[in-house]
Order: C-alpha cells, then sequence, then structure tokens
RNA sequence: GGGCGAUUAGCUCAGUUGGUUAGAGCGUCUGGUUUACACCCAGAAGGUCAGCGGUUCGAGCCCGUUAUCGCCCACCA
C-alpha cells in the first residue's frame, strides 16, 4: 500500500470523507435528465421482456407547495418505481398536478382581497381565471422542482395538468358517455352552501366544529285556540332567523309510544353502558320520563290531536299562517317536542316539506344575506338577522328563553366560513351502478387494497350509493359541457344537430328547456336556429377529473398503443384522506370509460403529523418544505428516512425543529412561529426566515432549516455507505476491478467469504420481497443492518488485512466490490444520489457497467449462496469475538495492550475458530494460544461461560481476584433462573404437547444452560484457590 | 352514535403466521484518532410489552374487558 501514495492522494481529492449530497444532487439530477432514462418508452425501444409497470402520481393541488406528506408519498412511488425499472419493467412514472378547484380559487380569492380589499366579482371571471393561471403556473414550477430535487424518478415530459387540454378532452368524453346513458341529471336538493365563496360544496367537504351556542325557545302563537288548548306551541333552534322561512311546524302523531319507545332504547342503552357514561344517560331518561308526569307529553298529544284537525299557527314576525302538522320526524323526547319545518334550509326538514307537500321558502341570497322572503329583514347578514329576529321576538314577548350550548357547526373545509343549507338546483350523477362497479372491484380482488383494513372504509362509503353532486358555482375549473334551450321543439333540435354523435340532448323536468350536451366542440350561440343557447356556468367538482387521472394522462379517450400498453397502472400510493373521493371514484370512472380496473393495488400509507399530533396541511402553515430538510440533510438522508418510518401505521409523528442557521441553536417549531416569515433566535437573537418569507426584507435572511433527529440517523448512514465504497476504492490504488468476471471468486471457501456472500443473497431476497409488497421499513431495516453491522463492521474490518497481501488481495477485493456494488443496487431504490455517485466510480473501474446505476440489473438473489449453517458458524465467531471485547472493555484494559485468550470448546469448533486467530488480533488485540476440548483455564484468568464453549482471557497482572468471583457469582444466579425455568418447562405437558423440534431446542437449550453453570462455579472455585494462596 | 387505530427502554419506534433470555436508533455511562467514516469505533446500563381476565404446554402477538390518547364517518330541533 506504500507504494501507492500518489495515486491515493489523488483518489482521496476526490473522495472526501464526508459525503456531500448537494453537489451530487446537482450531478446527477442533470445526468439523469440528460440521458433521458425515465422517459416513456417508444414501441421500438421497449424492453419488453417484463412488460410496463406504470404509476401515476397522486397529482398535488396546486394551492402550495408541497410537505413532508408529499415527500414520503413521492419518495414511496419513487422506490417502487425505481426498483421496477431495474427489474427490467418499462417503467413509466406520470407527474402531474391538480387544478383543485374550490382550494385554489379560494386562495387567489383571499389574496386578492388579503392584497387589493377586491372580491372576485370586482374583477370578473376572466380576469380572476387569469390570476389563477399565474399562481397555477408558479405553484406547478415550484411542485415540479421540489419533485425534481427529491430525485422522483417521473417522465417530465408527460408532466400532466387536470385543466390541461388533454385531460379536458377526457372529461368532456365521460361527462358525454354519462349524459347519454342518463346518468346526470339535475335537480333540486338542499345543498351546503358556502356563501363566502358562494359555493355549494359536497358533504365532504364540511368539517363540523363545536362552537358556542345557544337553544332560543321561541313562542309561536295558535290560531284561534279552544278554550281547552294552549295558546302556543314552543319551538327550540338553534338558528333563529330561518324562522323566516318556516312553513310549518311538526309534532308526532303518536307522542306516547314515541317516547315509550325512545325511553326503551335508552334503558337498554343504560345496561350496556360503561359506568362512567350512566349517570349522564340516567339524567337524560330522568328528564324524558318526567315529560310523561310533567303534563308535557299530554300537551304532545293534545297538540297532535289538534293538528290532525287543521289547527293553525301564526308565524311571529312575519304573520304568516302555517300549519300545525303531524310527522315522524318530530321526536318527543327532543327539545320541546315540537319542530320548526324549515323545507328551504334544513335537509331534514326539506323532506318533511316534500312529505307533507308544504311550500319551500328560500330566504337567503348567495351571498349570505336575507331576500326579500324575509320581509323587513331583506339584506340583513345572517349573524345580524339572527340578532334582530331574537330582539324582536323579546320585543313582543314570544321570546320564551335562552340556552347556552355547545353546538356542532358544519363548516366550509375550504373558507372556514359556516355552511347555509339551502335549496338549489345541482347536478348529479347517479350513483347506483358505478359504485357497484367500483365495490365488485375490491370484493373479488381486482383491486387490492393494502393495508386490508382499509377496504372496509371503502365499501361502506360506495354502499351508500349517493349520487355525487357534481356541480360547483366556481370560475376555476372544467366548464359543464352543458347548453340550454328554451322551448324549441324536439324536430328543432334534431334538425340542428341532424344525425351528429357528438350531441346529446334531453328535456328538463319542467318540461321546457332542453339540456344538450357536446363531446368536442363548444356550441355557438345560434347552434339551434331560432333560439339562443346559454351554456351552463357551473363548473365540475375536481375530482370528476381526478377520477380519469389514470387514463387521461395516457391519452384516453384516443386509444393508442401507450395507453394499450401501460394502462392499467401498476400501483397508486396515496393517502387514506381520498381514498372514497379519489380512489373510489377512479376505479369507477375507470372501469366505466375503459371496461378496466385503473390499478391492481392501492397502498395507503401513513399519515405524517407534526409534533402536536396534527396532520400537515396548508391552511394550518404547519407544512414543513421538504427543500429545507434536503438542504439540512440531502435528498438521500429525507428518503431514507421518510421510508425507514413507513410502516403499517396509520400515523407517524415528525417532530422538526428549526436550526438557527447563525449560531447553531435548535429553535423549537411552535403553531406561532411556524408560520412566521421569519423568527428570531431565542439565543443569539439574530433573525432568520422560513419558507413562508415572500418580502424582500425577510428573504435576504439566511435560512433557518428543518432539523430532526431520524434524519440525521438517515444522513449517518448515506456517509457510511459512502466511507464504505471509500475504502474499497481508495484500497484498490491504480488497480482495476472488472466486473465480469468478478464471479470467478465467488467460490472462494474461506469463512468471511462466504459468510458475506450468503448475506447479501439473503437480504438481497428478502428486501426485493419486502419492497414488492409495501414494507418499506422492513426492506430497510434489512439493508441498514446488513450495511453497517455486518458489511462494515465485520467485512470490511476483515478484509483489511487480506487486502495487503498480494497474494490474497485479488479474491478479497473481487467480493469487497461484488458486495458493495450489490449494496448500491439495492439501496438505489431509496438513495439514488449517493449510489449513482458511488456507481459512477465504479464505473470508471470497468466501462462494462450500466451507464447508470438507475438502469442496472436489479440484484438477483442466488440461492446457492445462501447457507444457513455457515451463517451460524460466523455467529459462533461474532459472539466469541464480543466475549472478549467485553472482558477487555469491562476490566479496563488499555486498548494498545495485547491479552491472549484460550477457549475450550470441541474439535469442530475449534477447527472452525481456529483460522480466524488473526481477526481476533485485529478486532480485539488478543490473540489465541489454545483451543480444544482439553483447553483448562489459567489461573488468573476471566472466564466467559458460552453456549458450547468457555473463554478464558488471562489477565495475568490485572486481575482483581474478588471481582472475578463475583462476576461469576452473579453470571451462576442469573443461570439458575434460566436453568430452573427451562427445567419446569421440561417436566410438564410441553414435552407431551409441543411439537418434538421445540422440545428438542429447549433440551438442548437446558444441557448448554447446565454446562456453562458448570463452567462457571469450575472457575470461582479455581480463583477462590488462588485467593487462598 | 358508528368505525379504525395506538399504548413495548428516558425519547422515537420495530417486533411477519403464538415457541430459547423482547430488538434498533437517539440520549445516558465507560473506554478509544487501529491503514474508510467522530456523520466514527468498542463496550455497558436501561423493559412485570397500559391494567384485569380468558384460550393454550406456551401470549408482546389470539379472545374478552377496563383505562388513556388519536383519527375518520354520521341529519339531530
Amino acid at each position: 500500500m506504500n507504494d501507492l501514495s500518489t495515486t491515493n492522494n489523488q483518489n482521496e481529492q476526490n473522495l472526501p470523507k464526508q459525503y456531500n449530497p448537494t453537489t451530487a444532487q446537482e450531478r446527477w439530477n442533470k445526468f439523469w435528465d440528460e440521458s433521458k432514462l425515465f422517459q416513456i418508452k417508444s414501441n421500438s425501444t421497449r424492453r419488453n421482456s417484463k412488460g410496463s409497470f406504470c404509476v401515476v402520481i397522486p397529482p398535488p393541488n396546486v394551492t402550495g407547495a408541497l410537505h413532508m406528506g408529499h415527500a414520503l408519498n413521492n419518495t414511496l412511488q419513487d422506490i417502487i418505481v425505481r426498483m421496477k425499472r431495474m427489474q427490467g419493467y418499462d417503467t413509466l412514472w406520470i407527474p402531474g398536478v391538480d387544478h383543485a378547484g374550490i382550494a385554489t380559487q379560494a386562495v387567489v380569492e383571499k389574496r386578492l382581497f388579503d392584497d387589493e380589499k377586491l372580491t372576485r366579482h370586482d374583477i370578473g371571471r376572466d380576469a380572476l381565471v387569469n390570476r389563477i393561471w399565474n399562481w397555477k403556473n408558479k405553484y406547478q414550477t415550484r411542485i415540479i422542482n421540489q419533485l425534481k430535487s427529491m430525485g422522483c424518478s417521473c417522465d417530465w415530459s408527460r408532466t400532466r395538468f387536470t385543466l390541461d387540454e388533454i385531460c379536458a378532452k377526457a372529461v368532456r368524453h365521460f361527462f358525454f358517455r354519462l349524459f347519454e346513458k342518463n346518468l346526470i341529471y339535475r335537480g333540486k336538493r338542499i345543498v351546503n352552501w358556502d356563501t363566502h365563496l358562494q359555493t355549494a360544496v359536497s358533504d365532504d367537504e364540511v368539517v363540523h366544529e363545536t362552537v358556542d351556542g345557544n337553544f332560543w325557545y321561541i313562542k309561536y302563537p295558535i290560531v284561534e285556540p279552544k278554550p281547552d288548548e294552549p295558546n302556543f306551541i314552543i319551538v327550540a333552534t338553534t338558528r333563529p332567523e330561518t324562522m323566516l322561512g318556516d312553513t310549518a311546524v311538526a309534532v308526532h302523531p303518536d307522542p306516547e309510544s314515541a317516547l315509550n319507545k325512545a325511553t326503551n332504547n335508552l334503558k337498554k342503552r343504560i345496561e350496556n353502558a360503561p359506568e362512567k357514561e350512566k349517570s349522564d344517560l340516567q339524567k337524560e331518561l330522568d328528564e324524558i320520563e318526567n315529560r310523561k308526569s310533567s303534563g308535557q307529553l299530554d300537551t304532545l298529544k293534545k297538540l297532535a290531536h289538534m293538528a290532525k284537525n287543521g289547527c293553525k299557527i301564526k308565524l311571529p314576525l312575519t304573520n304568516r299562517i302555517i300549519p300545525l302538522i303531524v310527522d315522524n320526524w318530530a321526536k318527543p323526547e327532543k327539545g320541546t317536542g315540537c319542530v320548526k319545518i324549515t323545507p328551504a334550509h334544513d335537509p331534514n326538514d326539506y323532506e318533511v316539506g316534500r312529505r307533507n307537500n308544504l311550500p319551500m321558502i328560500n330566504i337567503l341570497n348567495k351571498d349570505g344575506s336575507l331576500n326579500s322572503e324575509a320581509g323587513t329583514y331583506t339584506g340583513l347578514k345572517i349573524k345580524d338577522a339572527r340578532e334582530k329576529v331574537v330582539a324582536d321576538l323579546e320585543k313582543i314577548g314570544l321570546l320564551h328563553s335562552v340556552e347556552e350550548r355547545v353546538i356542532e357547526l358544519a363548516h366550509s373545509d375550504r373558507s372556514k366560513t359556516p355552511i347555509e343549507p339551502l335549496l338549489n338546483d345541482q347536478w348529479f350523477v347517479k350513483m347506483e351502478s358505478l359504485a357497484q362497479s367500483a365495490i365488485d372491484a375490491v370484493q373479488e380482488g381486482e383491486v387490492i387494497i393494502i393495508p386490508e383494513r382499509y377496504t372496509k372504509g371503502y365499501v361502506d362509503w360506495l354502499s351508500e350509493k349517493r349520487d355525487w353532486p357534481i356541480g360547483r358555482q366556481l370560475w376555476w375549473g372544467h366548464r359543464m359541457p352543458i347548453w340550454y334551450c328554451k322551448n324549441a321543439t324536439e324536430k328543432e333540435i334534431k334538425n340542428a344537430f341532424n344525425n351528429r354523435n357528438d350531441i346529446s340532448w334531453t328535456l328538463d323536468e319542467e318540461n321546457n328547456t332542453w339540456r344538450i350536451c357536446s363531446l368536442e366542440e363548444d356550441l355557438p350561440k345560434d347552434a339551434v336556429k331560432g333560439y339562443e343557447l346559454v351554456q351552463e356556468e357551473d363548473v365540475l367538482d375536481t375530482w370528476f377529473s381526478s377520477a380519469l387521472w389514470t387514463h387521461s394522462t395516457l391519452g384516453w379517450p384516443d386509444l393508442n398503443d401507450e395507453l394499450d400498453y401501460y394502462y392499467p397502472t401498476g400501483v397508486l400510493i396515496t393517502n387514506r384522506d381520498i381514498l372514497t373521493l379519489w380512489v373510489a371514484r377512479m376505479v369507477l370512472a375507470g372501469k366505466f370509460n375503459t371496461g378496466k380496473k385503473p390499478f391492481h393495488d392501492v397502498y395507503i400509507h401513513p399519515k405524517i403529523l407534526d409534533k402536536y399530533g396534527e396532520g400537515m396541511s396548508k391552511s394550518k402553515g404547519n407544512g414543513v418544505d421538504p427543500v429545507s430538510v434536503i438542504a439540512k440533510y440531502g435528498a438521500d438522508a429525507m428518503r431514507f428516512g421518510l421510508a425507514f418510518l413507513t410502516t403499517e401505521n396509520q400515523d407517524v409523528r415528525l417532530v422538526l425543529d428549526f436550526e438557527c442557521p447563525e449560531c447553531g441553536a435548535v429553535v423549537e417549531q411552535t403553531k406561532k412561529n411556524r408560520v412566521m416569515p421569519k423568527v428570531q433566535c431565542p439565543k443569539c437573537k439574530k433573525n432568520f426566515k422560513t419558507q413562508w418569507a415572500e418580502k424582500d426584507e425577510d428573504k435576504i435572511l439566511p435560512e433557518g432549516l428543518m432539523i430532526n433527529e431520524r434524519f440525521e440517523v438517515a444522513r449517518n448512514f448515506c456517509n457510511k455507505l459512502w466511507n464504505a465504497a471509500r475504502f474499497a476504492l481508495l484500497s484498490l490504488g491504480d488497480r482495476k476491478i472488472n466486473f465480469v468476471t468478478i464471479n470467478n471468486f465467488l467460490k472462494s471457501d474461506l469463512l468471511e467469504d462466504r459468510w458475506i456472500l450468503s448475506r447479501l443473497a439473503t437480504t438481497t431476497r428478502d428486501v426485493t420481497q419486502m419492497i414488492e409488497t409495501y414494507r418499506y421499513a422492513e426492506a430497510i431495516r434489512l439493508l441498514y443492518d446488513f450495511a453497517w453491522d455486518e458489511f462494515c463492521s465485520f467485512y470490511v474490518e476483515m478484509v483489511k488485512s487480506r487486502l495487503t497481501d498480494s497474494e490474497r488481495r485479488e479474491v478479497a477485493e473481487s467480493i469487497l466490490f461484488y458486495v458493495l456494488r450489490g449494496l448500491v443496487i439495492l439501496l438505489h431504490p431509496v438513495i439514488p444520489f449517493v449510489t449513482e455517485e458511488i456507481w459512477q466510480r465504479l464505473r470508471d473501474l470497468d466501462s462494462s457497467l450500466e451507464s447508470s446505476v438507475a438502469i442496472a440489473g436489479w440484484m438477483k438473489s442466488d440461492e446457492s449462496l445462501i447457507d444457513l449453517k455457515i451463517e451460524e458458524r460466523f455467529k459462533i465467531f461474532q459472539e466469541l469475538l464480543r466475549a472478549i471485547r467485553d472482558v477487555r472493555a469491562s476490566r479496563n484494559i488499555p486498548p494498545k495492550d495485547e491479552i491472549s485468550f484460550a477457549v475450550k470448546c470441541n474439535s469442530t469448533t475449534a477447527e472452525l475458530l481456529k483460522p480466524m486467530e488473526k481477526y481476533f488480533l485485529s478486532m480485539a488485540k488478543s490473540r489465541a494460544t489454545q483451543w480444544g476440548e482439553t483447553v483448562e483455564a489459567g489461573t488468573l484468568s476471566a472466564t466467559v461461560p458460552l453456549a458450547g464453549m468457555d473463554v478464558y482471557v488471562d489477565l495475568s497482572g490485572v486481575i482483581d481476584v474478588s471481582a472475578e468471583v463475583l462476576k461469576l457469582e452473579k453470571e451462576i444466579i442469573k443461570l439458575d433462573g434460566f436453568i430452573k425455568t427451562k427445567e419446569s418447562k421440561l417436566s410438564s405437558d410441553f414435552i407431551s404437547k409441543a411439537p418434538q423440534q421445540v422440545v428438542e431446542k429447549e433440551r438442548q437449550s437446558l444441557e448448554e444452560l447446565k454446562e456453562q453453570r458448570q463452567s462457571a462455579s469450575i472457575a470461582i472455585k479455581k480463583l477462590q484457590e488462588e485467593i487462598q494462596k
């Protein structure tokens, strides 16, 4: 090695002691891009041997930048994609982003209002859409760059956007096909109205939040009550202003039996309830029972009777006369037992209204103010109207009482404003048959959801078969391909479109307006002679276009070779939040459009939570930018760390804090500072910027990067791998390795060689299987342990001496490089940059290697190299080595002092270990003196009894005899414990009932324990004799 | 109200179909610059696997139950 100094110096300069992720990322990203390794393969350049493997990215919303949740999602996809590519599949990963209608329009509108105090109505549809496009362009660029910096191996040339022309075409075709099959209809429904965004939102976009509210009890006067009848009906409400739209009050037709039923149910529940809840339930029951004796029930019975006789009520404030009706919806155990019915503003009341043919009075404008139906309250906002209604009722003495109460209030997920239920026209897709097809796909095993436990949620949700509301009153999205034509005859329509099969029409429910659906073309106003066509204003629900993502990205509806080859895709990797909204709809849309499932596997990965246990989201601002983690630890470390977290768990917690760029102090990330553009370090008092910095004055500050222990571990691992490679390369000097002929040396019969080759083959087999079944953490743990504990800590250490021996060098080098290359291949899907960096240096040694590790053949597990006996034998060596090292450390023997030891063992073990003598010297600075059955402890030795062998470490000169005795005594106590347990086990039913193998194992183990005990007590005797001397 | 999940070392988490003395990283402690790596090396201490009951020859794992925590779904005046 001494003669290699010149070359080594050069190499050492090229091989820094610490792996530098930043330069590697730049270099190899550029290289991958330029060599077009990840681009779709045309028919002629496909490998075809294994077929195709395609993945579509869950398109991130263009509302903002990616956070660690996305980083996890995309890391997991890239791991599979890279492995499949290396396995020889024609692999395609299609990237893209989602226009996210409501969410994106909401952020841009908010920005518009915050910055310029303008609303969308001030600037108009075109201007707003224009601004959203700018926003989209900005964030699409940022998102794609984030993905690239993570090392995602997407085909960037195929980046899609759910609102681009290719996707738009797919959307129109999907819509048209549904329309033609009569699966699309329009109807009046109570919708969740977002008064801020002024659009309907689906149930799935509504969140219930607990807020402080009131129960207002209002007296409704009865018109001309008979002497024995009450003058008032009292109703309770949390939304008193809606009384302006009341069209009835309902009471149960048979309050007595309904009340009995309710009390019986409650009694049953009390029986089964846990102790803690019983008292609350009992209170509830008492309250209801009380209704029977207090006369409340009698009143309800009377009211039911009155209702049947056509009793009328004068609605306060409006003085409208409304009926008292009987309906099962009114529950005698709830509220006052009477319920006000507001059919236009409550889903349940709507049903009651329909059943009883009640008028439906809408009192709201789209902006949340009251309309002309509200009389003197017209124009007031809901909140103001509520106050005034309550005040007015009080003034005229009709407010019975007010009760404070915590209520669950529906809020729009996007705007965080309260939802107002309101009767509106809405477009729907009939779900009956579509939902069934998606249920079948999963229940029949065509699509598999992993982990399996999520299947239930998927099936349950679809089983409700609720029709899908697809219209949104937004400006950002796919406009519905629907045109209205009033009063024309069908003949006129037919004439206008003269047998065209890209136009379809149907008459609306009132039979006077045609709805014309066009497949491709935007219909001109005058398409039907003599009539004006008006296009529907609504845009489609975002999920309507994302549902097509697996096939729209491959060019559907145009049937083409790519669609044919790459569809269905291999796996969809996503998180559980959108299993129903997105995944289920992709399955039904895929089946409907192509007749085939969109993917075979659905893998649901854990959700990343912050230190408060909250999921990362844009609205909370707790999303951590992966780029900030990459800047600190490197992309490989981030990927490794994230994938290492990916178990079958539902959630994983990832605690990230800032690192002050000025003084290096850890600045805890708090709910407060995580949304600020700059943060002051509490230690050095200097400011640093965060990912939210936008102003120039903030942007010039140094950035506080995100730190986390798990990424540090991962970074250390990358560095370890790098250094193992560095060692191998430096030891080579100016020699070369020929990877083609390397196999010649795999037959070496040295224990350590056979061992590492066996371990590599085992690891290869297991890791491949783990990744293929999405057990990421397990795969990574195997690689981590193999690379660090076996390859670095043992093989590399052991091979050192052979590398300086010109006769034994060649075999050693070959195997060293063979294993290194194998590790690099196996690790490449997880840590692509450092492995490419190493690969390219291996390639300098032998240019016959593939041009990039990304397209190197995946490791095949050579089963003939797996030798469990060898692995067992090596464990004996490791155990012995550890015992000696332990003696050294615990007896404080200076590292430089050489010691000697003898081992009492059978001849097989002796033969096995004898060739390893040199390793005890190099790895534990200890010299073996004797091996065999007749070996005895020296008088001044430490004795370590192991299974099947005793180790005697010579401690002459340093021994503390009584301490040694003490150690052995402790050991005996421990051994006695084990022996006792085992003996009792072996004298029980265990021997007759447990499998023979297990029993045999126990017996053997007991024998060994007894031998160890024997050895220990002999050793004690010897030492005691020494003391007596 | 329904569903899903979690509870294992000081901290963060592994633990495949039940089978020797329950593992890792970080942190702690002891000792180390030996021809890759201090982002390192060698070693150690630290756990009645949340409680109770059951099934079993045998339970961290299966069943029941209790407690604490989290998430999702649901139209309650």
